[in-house]
DNA sequence: ACAAAAGTGTTAGGCATACACCCATGG
DNA sequence: CCATGGGTGTATGCCTAACACTTTTGT
């Protein structure tokens, strides 16, 4: 396959990933520890280039596998960071995403570019390299606005759960509390979850029900949060 | 400034530009008929390489300013396309943006590479070349969600309207009527226009108010349509 | 019996929607 | 005085948000 003559110098072109969780209450961002330079031991976002034939959406999904181990998650492309100057070595354009994963499954592993991989809680991440820091805004702010209208956040539970860890998940997210009655009247109402038929008991307090998401597609909603 | 050595094979970086305007009632893009190999003949989104320094929002800029004739109009990323095999002569990562202009300030020019720049309305477009028909379907879907959080009907009006235009301008891009008296009511109510004092007689009616926008730049609203 | 979280309904207010007639002007 | 589009208000229903007590379990 050969290149148009008339092309210019092309910049280089990676893939980033921002990878959420919810841990603890708190909307959490998967760092890597840099190990070379630019910006050594720094934290970044795990991303890579994109091989040649390959999409970047498939960069992203290998990423995630390679640095989180999960698969079957949801992904979805974000945004082009391409100022020319936002990695000192020269042009590389990022073409960005965002991924959630269930907290319980994911498995960070290090590897020899990056040391450390660990999750962060988004109100308290470290010096970040090159333009990260607007990445993750811009992501955190896409997850927000996104969860009013889509039932993204099955992505994020394991596949049982109970009412009390949905709510809690929305609530990390969206960095308020929700009434716990209007939030379930409405949420069941969607008819995207089934109830088990089984409960949990957490402590020594009652147990709870345990439901799983009807489907486990992104679904778009008419506005519900 | 050095390439990084581990850098892979690089694909070619261009910007498309989606260009709306609302004339005669209808969601209108530009396109620009294909001068040369591939797809002559065909139609396809205004666009072109990106420029070694340059970003690809300025390249979208540069070329809403060649084809359309405009400037300071509403300009956003949309997506970045990058299916390897979407253009035949090898790798070419799209960056696209889309843009709305005025009707009356826009002035299609020809240029070199491509001929008869030219509006046609969503809904009866011809072949396109590329992918193109699948970047205009995202970007429609964008524009109408957009719509319903965001002031950038402003972008596609010019400075003085009345308020038939405006309600018009947003039942092309929804696709549906809106009330009269409903739309002006919330409209006004978002306290984003200013009434001129002045009025102008479209026929041989009642002259109708003139409204301009207090501020040209987007801002993001409650969700109001 | 006590502690802890689960589970459950009602009310009030605000917002969206539906709807019809008079006004100003030119011919 | 007629034709044409401009301009204006109210009533209804729905959805959102606020709010507190009882139930189940283990200790």
């Amino acid at each position: 396959m050969s290149r148009n003559p008339n092309v210019p110098d092309s910049p280089a072109v990676a893939a980033d990933v921002v990878i959420f969780t919810v841990r603890e209450g708190a909307l959490s961002v998967l760092l890597v520890e840099r190990a070379w330079e630019p910006f050594t031991g720094d934290w970044a976002l795990p991303g890579g280039f994109v091989k040649p034939g390959e999409r970047s959406v498939d960069a992203a999904t290998r990423i995630l596998e390679e640095k989180a181990g999960v698969r079957d998650v949801f992904v979805e492309q974000l945004y082009t960071f391409d100022e020319p100057s936002r990695d000192p070595r020269g042009p590389v354009v990022s073409i960005t995403y965002y991924a959630l994963v269930p907290w319980d499954s994911a498995l960070v592993r290090e590897t020899d570019a990056t040391w450390a991989p660990k999750f962060f809680p988004a109100e308290a991440l470290p010096k970040l390299a090159f333009d990260h820091r607007d990445i993750v805004r811009y992501a955190g702010e896409r997850l927000r606005a996104k969860l009013g209208y889509a039932n993204i956040a099955y992505s994020l539970l394991p596949r049982e759960f109970t009412m009390t860890e949905l709510r809690a998940t929305y609530e990390a997210i969206l960095g308020r509390p929700l009434d716990k009655r209007n939030f379930q009247k409405k949420y069941l109402d969607l008819g995207l979850l089934k109830a088990t038929g089984k409960t949990r008991q957490q402590g020594r307090q009652r147990p709870a029900r345990l439901y799983t998401f009807k489907s486990r597609k992104p679904i778009e909603l008419a506005r519900a949060f």
